[in-house]
DNA sequence: TAGAAATGTTTAG
DNA sequence: TAAACCTTTCTAT
């Protein structure tokens, strides 16, 4: 479930665990057994997040993770369960309060040891992070105004926005009734300042709740309580079903590789 | 048991 | 633009 809600509650849950202890740092999967030495034993300094990307900090030397689609941690207190599967890493340390935490990594796309240097040359090719509280909007405003891209596409790219995925995009554009086709020149700067706005309160809430919910209670078939999978999002995979405003068949299509989910009526050409 | 899908990125062409 | 890659989970056979 990775987008950039997941790795910055992640950063924080990891920097609350682990942060100032040795940690033990394994590969039992063993494709990440000589990054795994390098760190292993060491004081962890903290884990920030940037976009969807983690950084756990260990004196010069950084762990870099990616989940890519479908990498995911586990983890808990007490002793850390027999190792199974492809596990790439494992993390075990003595918490806070004197008992054992642990946390373990499948799937990942990127895992690996970098250094300060390699950190920033990644950083510095990340858009704003809306998470962030000192991101610059007007950075990506430049990149979209300029563009003749579908607006669409341009909140995919992690050059122009950090930490947007897939949900976030198709709910935003819906909630601001733009068409995912329209191309980012034609989004002018108020029009961008309230979406921004509204990313960093859809993205906190999802730090906050641990998932994606982006429907207002009036628009949930059941306005009290939690709400549910069903009733989560306006567009993101409800192919075929009507619009919560309208009532038309929500759309779908590929765009640059990736399902876009849109009402044709809510969010006109 | 096999196959498809999944909130993503990189590389090759 | 397409394909490769990483792994789990759910659905169909």
């Amino acid at each position: 479930m990775p987008e950039g809600h997941t790795l910055f509650r992640l950063a924080r849950e990891q920097t609350t665990q682990f942060a100032g202890r040795p940690v033990h740092v394994t590969s039992p999967q063993g494709r990440f057994t000589a990054g795994a030495a390098l760190v292993d034993g060491r004081v962890l300094d903290g884990v920030r997040s940037y976009g969807k990307h983690l950084f756990a900090r260990f004196g010069g030397d950084t762990v870099h993770v990616h989940l890519g689609l479908y990498g995911a941690f586990t983890g808990g207190t007490g002793t850390p369960p027999p190792a199974r599967g492809a596990l790439r890493m494992r993390w075990v340390a003595d918490g806070p309060d004197g008992a054992g935490v642990w946390t373990d990594l499948r799937g990942p796309t990127a895992c690996e040891v970098l250094t300060r240097p390699e950190v920033d040359a990644i950083l510095a090719r990340l858009g704003p992070d809306p998470l962030r509280p000192r991101a610059d909007a007007g950075r990506a405003l430049r990149r979209i105004a300029a563009s003749r891209t579908a607006v669409g596409a341009l909140l995919m790219d992690q050059t122009v926005l950090a930490g947007v995925g897939n949900v976030y995009r198709a709910e935003l554009l819906f909630r601001h009734g733009i068409s995912p086709f329209r191309p980012g020149r034609a989004v002018d700067e108020a029009l961008w300042a309230r979406m921004w706005a509204d990313l960093v309160t859809l993205m906190r809430a999802g730090v906050r709740l641990g998932r994606i919910v982006t429907t207002r209670p009036e628009d949930r078939s059941r306005r009290r309580g939690v709400p549910t999978r069903e009733d989560a999002h306006y567009v993101y995979r409800r192919t075929g079903e009507p619009c919560r405003i309208c009532g038309t068949d929500v759309r779908t299509e590929m765009m640059v590789g990736r399902n876009l989910y849109w009402c044709p009526v809510c969010q006109p050409s």
